[in-house]
DNA sequence: TTGTCTGCAAATCATTTGCAATATT
DNA sequence: AATATTGCAAATGATTTGCAGACAA
């Protein structure tokens, strides 16, 4: 995934893209991590010097609207966001590594199962699926 | 699940069980679905009338502190909790109603799968996963 | 007793909002 | 030109905290 092709979802969902959007992309997409509005802010001021914290709220609202970055659950309930390097239209999750904050793709999706689990026990009618998946990354694991 | 359970599960972790403690596990036994803590808060004033915000506050966080009650991952960020009535120690999941909050016992873990598929493909260790399931129940499908 | 729980009032602090100026399409 | 984005200052509002008195063990 290229920054283009998130530039063009975003334009499909009517946003405008300005230089700082495009920079809030770039650094999810060079960073893989997960980051909270203060620390993307803290990483824009070496290009933007007076960027303002509202400005970025509003930045990364915009763009998980359109589904390009992803918020994670957590304890504290503060926003933290990763980016989603996925195909839009598969329905996958993500692994977070806790001592660092990578973030990868998990290409397994279990709503299939889910879904007939909760019909056949609950009656029930599954209309999404939240999944969360946290532990080490192979780097992480090896160096400790 | 009975509440005398629960109350054997909150003083092994050294909480004292005052009334409004076990008001507040009667009451999500009872009730059944997510509940805020405002709405814990007006459904107590029936029995307790001064009762105040912070104390509810503590109470929700003593019980999720002891795995009664756990909480969900929303949009808005705000505290819900619900009651988990689930043996402590076997893993499982929750199906949320999205209409009357109702919550229902998954049991189905697929923390297997999911740590395998991880271990494979990124090398990684899983130490935990988040599953919340929503949809909608028997009740209000069929009521809609 | 002894330490925890509770109510109240006040503080926190991440997140939002209003608005005028600016930049994108 | 028309409309969305930005920065600043100020507001919001859920959640916390300090403390003195009440209560559980």
């Amino acid at each position: 995934m290229q920054t283009d092709t998130y530039i063009a979802r975003l334009k499909k969902h009517g946003h405008r893209v300005t230089p700082k959007v495009r920079a809030v992309i770039e650094l999810f997409l060079a960073c893989g991590t997960v980051l909270d509005p203060f620390e993307v802010r803290a990483k824009l001021q070496k290009q933007f010097k007076g960027v303002g914290l509202p400005t970025i709220y509003r930045i990364l609202e915009g763009l998980a609207h359109c589904g390009i970055l992803l918020t994670t659950a957590n304890e504290d309930r503060q926003l933290r966001y990763f980016i989603c390097r996925g195909i839009e239209e598969e329905h996958h999750h993500h692994f977070l590594c806790r001592q660092c904050g990578r973030v990868d793709e998990v290409n397994l999706c279990l709503m299939g199962e889910v879904t007939k689990h909760v019909k056949r026990h609950l009656k029930a009618t599954v209309q999404s699926h939240f999944l969360q998946i946290e532990g080490l990354c192979a780097k992480c694991a090896a160096s400790s």
